[in-house]
This record gives C-alpha cells, structure tokens and sequence, in this order.
DNA sequence: CCTACATCCTCAAGTCACTAGAGGAGCAAG
DNA sequence: CTTGCTCCTCTAGTGACTTGAGGATGTAGG
C-alpha cells in the first residue's frame, strides 16, 4: 500500500538490477510506479513480489511473453491454470531436451581435453576434433 | 586451390546458412573469397573446411572471440596447444555449471507440473511457486 | 550553508550472433 | 525469351537486456 521503496532498494530486495527494472517498466511488463516531487520512483510489497515472480520466471528459462501470460494468471486467480500448465509443460520439454544435448557436448569436451596431449598443435587433439566433424560422433542439434 | 564452389553449395556442404557465411565474412572470421565476373563468390575446399571448424565450435557453445582464437591456432600448427586446451577446459566447466543448474530446474518444473491440480489459478502451483521463491530449494545462477 | 558523494532521472546506442526483407542482377534450362 | 533460381548489397530487426552521456536530486559531514 504505502509506496516508500526507492528503485535500488527494490534491486537490492528482488535482485533485479535497477537498469532492468526500469527497462521492465518499459515494455510493460511492471507497471508504472508513483514518482516523488523529485521524479523518483516509489515501489511498494506489490510490485517487489512482482519482480519477484518475474525473476524466478527468468531464472526458469521463461521468456518475457510467456510470462506476460502467467502475470496476467495470476491476476486472474478464479480462471483454470491450464495454460499455467502447458506453458510448464513446454518449458519442461525444452529443459529436458536441452540436458539431453548438454550432455553429448560434455561427453566430447571431455573426449576433446582427455586427448590433448599438451604437446604442439599439430597433435592436438581439440583443434582436430574440431577440425573434423566426422571424429565426432554425436549429432548435436543446439548446444 | 580451385575456387568453384559456389555460396549456395558451400552451405549445403558445411550446413552453415547463405546469410551466415556473409555474415562471418563480415567480421573477419572468414576470408572474402575471389568473385566471378558475376561478382559472385568462389570458394574452395579450405573455406569449407574452415565453416565446418566454426559451426562445430559453435555447436559446442564457443563464443566466436574463442572461435577467433581457436582458428589462429590451427594455422600455426607449431606452437602449443595449451591456449586451446584452455578453452575447451573452460567450455566444459561451464556446461557441467549448466547441466547441473539446468537438472534443478528440471526437478523444481517436474514439481510445479505435478502439483498441478488442473484447477483454478488460486490453488495451482505452477503459479505459487512462480510467485513464491522461498518454496523453491534450489539457488539457480542461470538458465 | 556548503560540499562531497551516492542515487536517481532520461534518452540513445551498444551487445551477440544472427535473421529477415527490400530491391535488383546474373545465370541455366526449356 | 522467359521462368525461376541463386546471388548481390544494404538496412533494419530480434531478445533481453547493458552501457554511457549528461544532468537532477537527496543525504551526511564539516
């Protein structure tokens, strides 16, 4: 209720930097706050727990319209979350996918390193790897 | 030696995009190639060999300042392969970093997916967790 | 009251690694 | 000769911010 909160603050409070709560605010994704007589922003509970939520989403993975999506459902809190659902779902595929690639990359980065022979480049074995793409053997589709 | 290869062939054969191999032309990572007549470009064989280097360095997440490095290193195949083996040290701890906070973030969505009751926004936990970070275990870095 | 200094303001431009589009020229086949 | 593909340059857009310039405001100490 009693907007008191200065910006840096808030950062401190959310761990949002200042620059990006502001840029938030511009994309309207935070709205915009009450100013001071000296045109400074005042933020209340509200909106910390806001950017709260925003943070958390990001550190998710969610873009910035998918969580568009889940502020405006939570807002809303008598309609179905099945849309709260299938974007978690999607994200969770993604995630899953993403692992699963991550982890093909480690395997021939280990193979990369294990087979440097610290000697000269000639031999090395992560210059060749890199070099030959059929000394590899996964297909990897995004890293 | 024989500069025939025609854009639209190199990235069938390297499967880096017609834009792209413009684009790493752009910034120095690629040679500008001969033209014909037609002003178009003519590549060869090591230019093909030098995008598939890149898009497999990319594949695996090095940034093209690493990439810049890497491709430097192959062409003075005298000296030491440790700055290489450096990079890729530091590629592979980073994607252990993501892999491991990518599985807590798999654990914490798998969570937020089951308790879902499939009911109204007030009692689904997708959203809860979301705006809630105290209910969540896990400090993520990033995503 | 004056002076440092921190914090805040706006606006514009930069980042990364591309991608997309406009508008036009070259080239091979039917 | 015309259709349709590939190619050319150039500019601007993408996402999610970050950085910087240039200035105003607020606060603590002397």
């Amino acid at each position: 209720m009693n907007h008191v909160i200065a910006i840096g603050k808030v950062s401190e409070a959310t761990g949002v930097k200042v620059p990006t709560i502001r840029y938030y605010e511009q994309i309207g994704l935070l709205p915009a706050p009450p100013r001071t007589e000296g045109n400074r922003r005042t933020y209340d509970r509200k909106d910390a727990d806001r950017l709260t939520f925003i943070r958390h989403s990001r550190e998710l993975g969610f873009e910035i319209d998918q969580i568009r999506t889940l502020l405006s459902l939570q807002d809303r809190p008598d309609q179905s979350c099945s849309e709260a659902d299938t974007i978690a779902k999607a994200r969770l595929a993604e995630v899953k996918d993403k692992i699963a690639s991550l982890k093909a990359l480690e395997a021939e980065l280990e193979r990369m390193v294990e087979g440097c022979s610290h000697g000269r480049v000639e031999t090395c074995q992560v210059i060749e790897i890199l070099a030959d793409h059929g000394k590899c053997k996964h297909h990897l589709h995004d890293a």
